[in-house]
RNA sequence: GUGGCUGUAGCUCACUCGGUUAGAGCACCGGUUUGUGGUACCGGGGGUAGCGGGUUCGAAUCCCGUCAGCCACCCCA
C-alpha cells in the first residue's frame, strides 16, 4: 500500500475550506473589477532565466526548479510580480498605458513552513503600471481597504509608509550608503527590543544620536496628523523626505475623502518592506487580533517593473493579498466557519417510481439559479434528511407518493426544524416561489 | 536553510516504574417492526501508536534516522 500523504507545505482543501477560499476569491474578483482592474493569467512554469533574472539569493534558494523533458531549465513562479514584469514587457504594445490588472493564482516557494506559511499558496495581486500618479497609490490603499472589509474581516489595520521618508531621514543622517543594513535592523522593531536594535545599529557604525533618531522615527505611532507632524520635522523642509511626507499626507486625506473609516489606515514609519525595488509608498496590512500572523496584504510603488526585460520604463504600484494566510488567520480567530456544501435545497429521493418528477423539479429549480442536491438513491428518508442536516443545507423538499397524489409537497426549513405543505399541483413555479421565500427568511 | 518542541483512531485525548488481544468521548456507518434530521437506547467499522531501524525476554513508552506539524531566526503572503 502507498501511504496517502502530502508534501511538506502542500495541503488538501476540504469542502469547508475550499468554499471559504472560493468566497474570498469571489469577493477579491468583485472588488478588483470595481476599480477597473482586468484579469490576466500567466503560466505556472517559466524559463528559469526569467525568474532568476533579478534574483536575490533568497528567492533563488526558494525557487522550485528542474530540467523539463526537452532539456529546458525551468522554474515554478514564486510570486506573481515577476511573471507580470515579463508579461508587461512582452505585451505593452497591446495593453496601452496605464494598465491595471489583477491576477489570482498559485505560487510555490521551497522555504520552511509555519502557520500561515506554505510552500504552495495563492496570491491575489493587483497592479497599475505606466503611471506615477499619486492617485494610483491612493487607489491601492482603497482597494486593500475595500477588499478586507468586503471579505468580512472585522478588525484590521493598513500600515502605510513611504520609502522616500526613510531615504530622506537616512540622507540627513549621512547613512544613505548603508541604508539596506539600517533598514533591515529597524525592521526588527516590534520583535526585538529597541535596545537590541540600537546595539545592532551601533555595530554598523551608526552614531548614537543618529540611532536614537531612527528608533524614534520607526516607533512613531498614533493619530496620522501627529505622526506626520513629527516626521516633517525629522525630514526637513525640502528634499525627498519632505516629498514623501507630503505624499503620505495625500494618502490620509484621500482615504478620508473616499470614506475609509478613520483608524483603518495608519502611518507607520517602521514599515520598510522588501528592501529591493520599492521606491515610494509601501504598505502592509494586519489582522488586529492576530498581528503575529504577519502581513496579509502588502505592496508598494516601484520605479521600474520590467527593466530586466525591456528598455521601456514601466513604473507602477501594486499589492498582493495572501489569501491562504488570511484564511488561516480567520480560521484561528473563529471567523472561518462556513457551510460544507453550496447546496441550498435538498430534494429527497423518496419514491423511485417518481424519478422523472424529481428530475423535472430539480431542473426547474436549477434553471432558476438555485443549487439543488438530489439524493442519488431512494434510501431511507431519515438517513437522507440526516445527511442534509449535517451538511447544513437550509431547505429540503420531501415529496412522496401521497404528496404527488394530493398535488402537494412538504417544504422543510432545516435550521428551524419546521415544515410547511405547499400545494403546487405540478406547477414548479409555485414550488420555486415557496423555496425562495424560505431561503429569503435566512438572508 | 539553522535551532527547538511535538507526532497514539477523522477530531480531542488516556494508557501509573517499558510488561498480556492500545482505551474513552465526539465523529462516522447501521439498527430501534419497513414515509421524516440534529435528542435517547443498541450494535458496528476504523489504529502494525507518522514511517524505518536499534536497545530489551518484552516498547506507544528508551535511543538513532526519516517524514510531517508548530515555535524562533531568516524571509515573506
Amino acid at each position: 500500500m502507498i501511504q496517502p500523504r502530502t508534501l511538506k507545505g502542500f495541503r488538501d482543501h476540504l469542502p469547508a475550506q475550499a468554499l471559504a477560499r472560493e468566497r474570498v476569491l469571489d469577493v477579491a474578483r468583485r472588488v478588483y473589477r470595481s476599480y477597473g482592474f482586468a484579469p490576466i493569467d500567466t503560466p505556472a512554469l517559466e524559463y528559469l532565466e526569467v525568474l532568476t533574472g533579478k534574483g536575490s539569493e533568497e528567492t533563488d534558494k526558494q525557487l522550485y526548479r528542474f530540467t523539463d523533458h526537452g532539456g529546458r531549465e525551468v522554474g515554478m513562479r514564486f510570486d506573481l510580480t515577476v511573471p507580470f514584469a515579463r508579461f508587461a514587457a512582452q505585451h505593452v504594445n497591446e495593453l496601452g498605458l496605464p494598465f491595471k490588472r489583477y491576477h489570482m493564482a498559485t505560487v510555490w516557494r521551497g522555504e520552511n513552513t509555519q502557520r500561515g506559511r506554505y510552500r504552495e499558496f495563492m496570491q491575489c495581486d493587483f497592479d497599475t503600471i505606466g503611471t506615477t500618479s499619486p492617485v494610483a497609490d491612493l487607489e491601492m490603499v482603497l482597494v486593500v481597504h475595500d477588499l478586507l472589509a468586503a471579505i468580512g474581516v472585522e478588525r484590521f489595520t493598513i500600515r502605510v509608509n513611504n520609502r522616500r521618508v526613510l531615504g530622506g531621514v537616512l540622507g540627513r543622517l549621512g547613512l544613505a550608503a548603508q541604508a539596506t543594513g539600517v533598514l533591515r535592523s529597524l525592521d526588527k522593531l516590534g520583535k526585538a527590543s529597541p535596545e537590541a536594535v540600537a546595539a545592532e545599529l551601533a555595530a554598523q557604525g551608526v552614531a548614537e544620536s543618529a540611532a536614537a533618531t531612527l528608533l524614534e522615527m520607526a516607533a512613531l505611532s498614533g493619530p496620522a496628523e501627529q505622526v506626520l507632524g513629527r516626521l516633517a520635522e525629522l525630514v526637513g523642509e525640502e528634499g525627498p523626505g519632505a516629498a514623501g511626507v507630503a505624499a503620505l499626507r495625500g494618502i490620509i486625506a484621500g482615504a478620508a475623502a473616499a470614506g475609509v473609516p478613520a483608524g483603518r489606515v495608519v502611518i507607520d514609519p517602521g514599515i520598510a518592506r522588501g528592501l529591493d525595488y520599492y521606491t515610494g509608498i509601501v504598505l502592509e496590512s494586519f489582522l488586529d487580533d492576530l498581528p503575529s500572523l504577519g502581513s496579509i496584504c502588502s505592496g508598494g510603488r516601484y520605479d521600474d517593473l520590467a527593466g530586466l526585460y525591456t528598455k521601456q520604463p514601466l513604473p507602477g504600484v501594486g499589492a498582493s493579498l495572501g489569501i491562504d494566510r488570511l484564511l488561516a488567520g480567520l480560521e484561528e480567530l473563529g471567523q472561518g466557519g462556513g457551510p460544507e456544501t453550496p447546496a441550498q435545497v435538498f430534494l429527497a429521493h423518496f419514491d423511485a417510481a417518481h424519478l422523472a418528477d424529481y428530475l423535472r423539479i430539480a431542473a426547474a429549480l436549477r434553471r432558476a439559479g438555485l443549487a439543488v442536491e438530489f439524493f442519488p438513491e431512494p434510501k431511507k428518508l431519515g438517513q437522507q434528511l440526516k445527511l442534509a442536516s449535517k451538511r447544513g443545507i437550509p431547505a429540503a423538499l420531501v415529496i412522496g407518493g401521497d404528496e404527488f397524489a394530493a398535488g402537494t409537497a412538504q417544504l422543510k426549513n432545516m435550521a428551524a426544524e419546521t415544515a410547511t405543505t405547499v400545494a403546487w399541483h405540478g406547477d414548479e413555479q409555485i414550488l420555486l416561489a415557496a423555496v425562495r421565500a424560505l431561503l429569503a427568511t435566512r438572508g
